[in-house]
DNA sequence: TATGAATGAGCTTTCATTCAT
DNA sequence: AATGAATGAAAGCTCATTCAT
């Protein structure tokens, strides 16, 4: 039983069965992040929870697919809420893009072993695609660049190519931070604040 | 008997066996691009390559590890060659920047199977990292942006980080080319160049 | 507790546990004529019933041989009471013959599901066989054949052998619906009648 | 690898390879008819024959469903080589009709795991229908009737329901055996000769 | 040099059952 | 009387690798 029984809507979980999902799906980023999606089976992920069954985790996930969603859903959620809280004191677009570097960099400093478990989880379609299902939030970059170039503050780029480096700068944190451990955090927002500063802002000085 | 019997340095191959190999290489490519590493096995590599046994694989290599890092350091070796040609025209460092991202987003829409495989086999840690090989040669882009900054011509910054995110800009196009494949090279290459010249130049106007 | 606790006669079971049980038999048919008993568990029975738990199950039988049992049981006894009625009116042994064959042909009909549930239980040894347990009844067609033959109305042959062509005859009936599900239960019943009649009686015409 | 590597049509089996397949086979048989299909795991297939590993099972077919397939389809063939050459002396329907009845009977008789095996199989879904594949041959005693019928030598009945009836008459042997292993088999096939010359000729007497 | 065959460990998933509440 | 949770064994299947020929 258990593990999504009927197609119905709301799961109504117990605080039993919550706390277990969490627990699981911590084992699994820890396991993922340690040894790598390819690696991880339900096998070591349920070592890692101290668990004594496999069993225990398909009773709890429709699958694996399902638990790797669950992974990335949880990690999206949580910096969807770090967001939003810095994100609210924006006045420009500058200011916006200046608090979206330093805000998801902060972030994903602080969650590197979620970061690189979903990384590794999309890279190795972990995750079922069903058709309307969209995991990925479009980065919100895109918006505010726009924003930027219809009030003048921004250079006319195009909107889509930028975005789309200044995403994959703040997502080489992790790599960076595996290759250089004591990188300083705060020096390497600054770096890239500057840097994209003087790439769209139309007279930066 | 084969792959890799003693330690020895020079392989001494035959004409055969470098044909096999090469073959063998071909086919990995062509299916950790199609369908990912983590669906990739001798099997269905032998199936590509038209081979009767995956037998013939653990003959020629000394494990999946091996074959691996065959794809990595061939597709590498191509990259090498062709940029060796493209930069040799360069006289100063910006110009030597803006020949690099050209050559090298040219190189990756020449060879999007190639790169698309050997980003698989790294994000799956498909090669086994033996102290003292060091796989990923580093991007040269560091050293043009230090003779740069030695030379006047770029501003004060890290060139580590900043070689990384341009590193990173340029990698990212097989993404986006699969995410809009009619995405146009020479516009995107434009782009680029323009963005890091105006992140990295003193005074660019 | 519960599920047989003791080996004890008298069950003394409460009006709730009556219906539970009676609720979970249905189920149990209903699942298996669907599915087939290979691929009916607990938790599609449990599903099929509204339950929330494969628990209640265990709780309320011993076992899933033990359920098995009951479909099996609660089908005969279900055959019995059906037959009990009709073979009343026969007076010789070639219409309780015919009585019989058209008896079980129309109870079959009206009871697909159960049959089919049951069949499928005795092919794949879904009862456990405790020595001194006899759960098919031994066909009243054979007794019904040598009281004839006594009688002088049926020809001399094996009874017990035609018992078995006779009842296996009319067990069938339900695959041949199942071929052409529009057949006409009364002609099959005719047909029958008649080619056993012709097949026993010393005369026929 | 194996196990049907391409969609191509021939398999072109190696000598071992057609032992092998043989082999398994057989042990499958074996394994049915002695704990039924429901317990039947290649786990236990694997020890009946000898072999090593489980993955050796799945190494030669393709799936349990194709092994299954096998089984049936080599005991059907096996029944078919036996009845082409019994058939062959028949002359009119009533004589094709008794070879018929008296050939299959021998075959069962002396297949007896083998039918018990195929029985099972069926019974349990154990064969994935591919729209298209017909493994069933369509019972050949139902042509006899009809040809009969034509000729005049059969009375008017069903001849779909009257070869269900025959056929399943035949079928019922194994089951009888195994009630009453002592059965004298040729008395048996002349107990249903008689009994169907009765229900089906015109003017038996 | 190449092949078919075999191996055994590993995978995810399903199952009947038990147990505390 | 019923539930949610947990268990561990077993299932079918895939895999990289080895080996005799």
């Amino acid at each position: 039983m258990r593990a999504d029984q009927h197609g119905g809507a709301a799961p109504a979980r117990t605080v039993t069965e919550t706390a277990r999902r969490a627990q699981i799906v911590a084992a699994a980023i820890e396991t993922i992040a340690e040894v790598g999606y390819r690696n991880t089976s339900f096998a070591r992920i349920a070592r890692q929870a101290g668990l004594s069954s496999t069993g225990l985790i398909s009773y709890h996930f429709a699958g694996k697919s399902d638990l790797m969603a669950q992974v990335a859903e949880e990690t999206y959620a949580a910096m969807g809420r770090h967001m939003t809280a810095l994100m609210s004191g924006a006045r420009t677009p500058p200011q916006a893009l200046e608090a979206y570097i330093r805000g998801t960099a902060e972030f994903i400093a602080g969650h590197r072993r979620e970061m690189k478990a979903v990384l590794e989880i999309f890279m190795n379609g972990g995750i079922e695609y069903t058709p309307g299902t969209e995991l990925v939030a479009l980065s919100p970059v895109e918006e505010i660049l726009r924003a930027g170039q219809a009030a003048g503050d921004f250079r006319d780029f195009d909107p889509w190519v930028m975005a789309s480096v200044i995403q994959r700068a703040i997502d080489g944190l992790p790599f960076l931070l595996e290759t250089r451990p004591g990188t300083d955090l705060g020096r390497y927002a600054d770096e890239l604040v500057t840097t994209f500063t003087l790439a769209t802002t139309r007279n930066p000085r």
